[in-house]
DNA sequence: CAAAACTATTTCGTATGCGTAATATTAATG
DNA sequence: CATTAATATTACGCATACGAAATAGTTTTG
């Protein structure tokens, strides 16, 4: 019987180092410190990614911001459901089409913008620890290439 | 009012760009298109990586399996219950500690190492077209790091 | 203008994912 | 040896995440 050589690690498709798994439990660390740091304000990390949206585009349809964090209408309509119940945004109707409904901050998710980012500053922080400059610039457009081969 | 450069896309922490969201929706775009190639199967990407465990340790004590995974033990009942209903895998209680369940592959559980490796290449090589195999290496290694960091 | 097609959002069932608590069992301690 | 501490696993409640279906509303078509 012919022995295999064994597979390098970045080549290798099994736990633990299949780039599915790593890409899920790097995704899954990043959640549980940013759980942490938001944890103080009530929030989730998912909310964060939605104050996000709302603090460049306040009044966005449900549907774009289901295009913009390209998440299904399903998951929003319980994200905002929580958030609406935590007063950090209210739910209005558009004016033209009934269809949409349209997100808008209340002045305590406004208030947000300030105080949130440095939190989420430190978690990037503690991931990218030790790369320089340049490797930052790589790792970025290496994401960015690979998202868009997943699109 | 002193208006601020804007800031490279590396840097941002901002949606789209902010790495804990693109990290996120990476891993979320891994786990829909690996779905999709388990579908026929009736498996999930979860399903994949316990498999991955029992392939390598037949008979691993849940809590191991935990730590393989780095995964709650809450997690990991429920996702059991899922594959022992499927008949993939069966617990068994551990001959010398009571508290323990071994985990144990089934004939199915065992005949899908074989065919399903073909799909999840299938993925990964789409995640990594275009990256030569120095990028791909290079890739590898900052994933292992920035784990580390998160560790 | 009515019917057909499409869009927006929600509901529902299923699958993770996590913190906390409960229960059973084993190991350590005095 | 009895008590305490720790370990293993599950149950429970809450938070995503998704596909399919339902409902309401708008646009397109003939």
């Amino acid at each position: 019987m012919t022995l295999s050589a064994p597979i390098p690690t970045w080549q290798s498709i099994r736990v633990p180092h299949g780039m599915g798994y790593r890409l899920k439990l790097l995704s899954q660390l990043m959640t549980r410190h940013l759980q942490e740091e938001l944890d103080p304000y009530g929030l989730t990390p998912f909310h964060w990614l939605v104050l996000n949206c709302l603090w460049e585009q306040d009044g966005i349809a449900t549907s774009a911001l289901g295009e913009r964090l390209r998440q299904v209408g399903g998951t929003l309509t319980g994200v905002l459901d929580r958030m609406e119940e935590r007063g950090l945004v209210r739910r209005e109707r558009d004016t033209h089409d009934r269809r949409i409904w349209r997100i808008w901050l209340t002045d305590a998710g406004r208030a947000l913008e300030d105080c949130l980012p440095p939190h989420v500053h430190q978690v990037r922080e503690k991931l990218l620890q030790g790369f320089s400059e340049a490797e930052q610039k790589q790792l970025s457009d290496w994401m960015d290439r690979m998202l868009a081969n997943l699109s």
